[in-house]
DNA sequence: CTGTTAGCGCATTCAC
DNA sequence: GTGAATGCGCTAACAG
């Protein structure tokens, strides 16, 4: 019953041997037509199923490609991942997803299995407390290349696929000026990820060039956990000169604020309002949630990532020709 | 740079032979502990990994199952993803993802793949799209056990864990009945599922000892699509006999339904009022949302779908012994 | 305590 | 057109 099958089986009970039948089941031309046919037919109905370790031991190459994002259920990350295997997919090779939930150890241990299982490449989106990359560098010693998306590592030469907030978050701030808000905070995510630094350069500038006064105590971070999120909100709130607005990280960091700001008895669009990025279809269910929010484009990423690799794998001598794609975002307001 | 480094490598490197390297690797007692902590420092600093190929190949064993879920976006299945990991990772195993996108040739893709690299055995939750089963019939032959959850099939004997709606869908019906409403639909999921099943057994049960009448036009299935859900609600909202409440296949069907329903005007929990399936952390943030919702507990059956395939792969002979683990669900009523 | 040998399943080179 | 022989990296039985 569990008997395993493999050519060699096949190969005796056809009477011919195990090379012509990895031939055959190849498609090798230099096969008999015939002998091709008998032997994937016996293949079939013995429900064989080639060896992809003995594959990849002779040939090594797995046609697979690690995936790793912080979490699973955010739609960006899942939107993200749709682009990626639909490009990869496209070309051969099969992804495989495993998630860090943003703590740096399972990220690791999940590198840490993926190079053992010699994936040809690696597509990486930074958990949020990442602070050091030698689970990465480890990786360039096996010829194993690494390409991250959105959370990319700062300071740390690499392929990336990065979205850049620049244009959507200055049409935020244009539009918050407008509405004649001039209190603008900055919720920002972990100062590790070159996100955050791009968040927080952005909205100095912006807010420099629209004569708007910020402070230090206008700019936070959370490590995106929904505790540590509550945490830095309610002291935002308990400021003495609070602000009218809050730029959010991400949708959800938005989301779980606006709660808070809600059993503060405080009211949403009055006297306080959110913007935030991602842009996700969930909150097309939400009545309460940021008035407006910068689509990144996470299923471009995704498959930009995986244009970026696929490229680097069919040509090896550019493993170390690092380039960077950039995708713009957009501002999206919601309706009132 | 990109060298391969092997324990053929180190062994050479160190004067000894692979062997001596494979077991002091492994920790074998029976090797010098001075030659244990020469081959670990060596192997540290040449960034050796070993090749899980190779090892699967002589052991025959991978210490992996493959997961497929029909999606990662839905917190019900990253919920139930998780519940899987953590158990699996307990005992040593690494769960690689998969997800079929409700497409069942997208799921016999994912099938194939973990087929070809022999995971030591499979979690499944079926997309929406499956209505054959040869392709989990394969594994059997290679000894490779499947456990399905959640998205169990009909007809195909198998080990399964599924959540049992039937407490909670009652305690449901009961609610609305309090509340006055007597005709309740059903906007059910789609046929192959036990799932759906088990909704449209109790529905009819509990309405038939309620008293209440339904109809076959009160009973409609959605493939779980936004768009066939949008078809199906708007056809029973067009009914002469409108029903005043409706049972939800999940949240998300509720969701997309409802978007339907306020977009004709009608007035959410007045004119028509919706109970649904899975209550999902992100329904907090929605204002608009069912009334109740039946908690099934994803995380837990995510980690007794664990327990019961480690269970099953500690002790091979178990593999035709077929069980049939059952999590109890809950109502959970939402303050208005 | 350590080395030698063989073989897991497959693809490939070299024969014929 | 086909077969025999070899080796990918690793482990395990058998020797010493």
């Amino acid at each position: 019953m569990a008997e395993t099958v493999t050519i060699k089986t096949i190969a005796s009970l056809l009477g011919i041997s195990p090379s012509t039948v990895s031939r055959a089941l190849q498609g090798n031309p230099r096969i008999g037509l015939r002998t091709r046919e008998r032997v994937s037919e016996l293949a079939l109905s013995l429900n064989y199923v080639s060896n992809s370790a003995a594959r990849m031991l002779k040939k090594n190459t797995t046609f697979t490609v690690g995936v790793v994002v912080p979490n699973l259920h955010e739609e960006f990350f899942s939107l993200l991942i749709a682009g990626i295997e639909d490009v990869l997919g496209q070309n051969g090779f099969q992804a495989i997803i495993s998630q860090s939930r943003d703590d740096m150890e399972r990220e690791k241990k999940a590198v840490e299995h993926f190079l053992r299982a010699r994936v040809d490449g690696l597509i990486v989106s930074l958990s949020a407390t990442t602070n050091e990359y030698d689970h990465f560098q480890r990786l360039e010693r096996y010829g194993i290349p690494v390409v991250f998306c959105d959370r990319t590592p700062k300071g740390f030469p690499s392929f990336r696929v990065r979205s850049s907030v620049e244009a959507g978050l200055r049409s935020g701030l244009e539009f918050l000026y407008q509405k004649g808000i001039r209190k603008i905070a900055l919720l920002n995510g972990p100062p590790y990820l070159l996100s955050s630094d791009e968040r927080l350069n952005t909205y100095l500038r912006g807010m420099y060039e629209l004569n708007l006064e910020t402070s230090p105590n206008y700019i936070r971070s959370t490590d995106l956990s929904k505790e540590d999120t509550i945490t830095q909100i309610e002291e935002i709130l308990q400021l003495e000169n609070r602000p009218e607005a809050i730029i959010a990280f991400n949708d959800y960091v938005a989301l779980d604020a606006i709660k808070v700001v809600k059993q503060k008895g405080l009211v949403l669009n009055k006297d306080i309002t959110f913007l935030s990025f991602a842009n996700l279809p969930i909150t097309d269910h939400v009545e309460n949630g940021p008035i407006a929010s910068v689509e990144q484009f996470p299923y471009q990423i995704g498959s930009k990532a995986g244009e970026l690799l696929h490229g680097v794998l069919s040509c090896p001598s550019d493993i170390h020709n690092y380039r960077e794609e950039v995708v713009d975002s957009v501002l999206k307001i919601r309706g009132l």
